[in-house]
DNA sequence: GTCTATAAGTCGATAGAC
DNA sequence: GTCTATCGACTTATAGAC
């Protein structure tokens, strides 16, 4: 057996830690960072809880850590959204699919505690600050405004149907996934209809 | 001052009962069971940490009290849902506008806790199976069907419409409040979209 | 590198003063 | 009836064996 360089070995531990992310991110966005124990995390991961310590010197920093992932994450979704191809409604729905996907609503879930619980690291609280939700939604305003004036959206003021469209999206990311089996992607073509005349 | 007898001393028991009650429904509703100190709800009642095991002689036992009332207010609501006035589409809309309302959210969002998170009382767990979802949601289903006969809501299996309906008004309900500040009871025509054709 | 054992700190619950 | 002080259990984080 060749002897590992420090380069195999940097890669190693950074697959470690990813490792340990995945866990975390999964356990962390379904029982919060109070109801986290590290033992969880450590079991989930499938290592010893002193491990864990080895790659994150603290509950905290690995939550910090999620959380900055989970925030690139979703500006690069809203930023993707500019570049979509289709009419506003495709677009729409393409982008609607891709958020209520697993990976996303686990990030989603992070983010809003952060956001709403005032148990989490300053740290955290000043990283999602940093992508302003406002601004992150806003961007979505010039579709929503094409697809009025192409007659495909309900008229009024674009920022209000925006916003419903948002806090609608929004509630079913929260959702626990699987209440009662509903497939929301089969009926996200019905979740659309909020947005036509 | 004239001495109080058993009956008013009962009273003021069960008043202070109350109080904490209100207190702990609010502090538990957003932040979970494990979440959620002694202190926090003592402080929220105005309390000492302490006096709160004159009147409940665990954390657990308030939690279980609380679940066992969120459970008898949502089993009511449902009940109340079939004895409305008016078409099938007023039913559901007087009825969406009585779940977003704040006191009913947050008995939501106990009994939501109960359904995702494994750390709650077996006894928390009993009480919420009592009442399965699924027969209280069925309760609604001969409006849906007599709304589709009417033609007022969109054709295909009312039961998967249902399910939508409810998707989307759980996931509303769990939003924490004021998301941004979208008036939701405003928006609720633009909801009820989802139901039609 | 990984595990087990333990020290330090936190929180639920109780005891005892007023 | 209410508060403050404290015990015991549990959790984070570290130390030390392998």
């Amino acid at each position: 057996m060749t002897p590992l360089n420090d380069h195999q070995l940097d890669q190693l531990r950074d697959e470690r830690k990813e490792q340990i992310k995945k866990a975390a991110l999964k356990v962390f966005a379904c029982r919060g960072l109070i109801g986290t124990k590290m033992s969880m995390i450590a079991q989930e991961a499938g290592i010893s809880q002193g491990l864990s310590y080895r790659y994150y010197s603290s509950k905290d920093e690995l939550f910090i850590a999620l959380v900055q992932d989970a925030m690139e994450e979703t500006a690069k979704a809203f930023a993707a959204f500019g570049l979509m191809k289709g009419s506003p409604l495709e677009k729409i729905k393409e982008f609607t699919i891709n958020m209520l996907d697993e990976s996303n609503r686990h990030s989603f879930m992070l983010i809003q505690q952060v956001q709403t619980s005032d148990e989490v690291p300053d740290k955290a609280k000043n990283i999602v600050q940093q992508y302003p939700t406002s601004s992150l939604i806003e961007q979505m305003t010039p579709i929503f405004k094409e697809g009025q004036e192409k007659g495909e959206f309900s008229k009024g003021d674009p920022a209000e149907l925006l916003m419903l469209y948002f806090s609608v999206i929004s509630g079913l990311m929260l959702l626990p996934h699987g209440l009662d089996g509903v497939n929301l992607i089969h009926h996200v073509d019905n979740l659309m209809k909020i947005l036509k005349e």
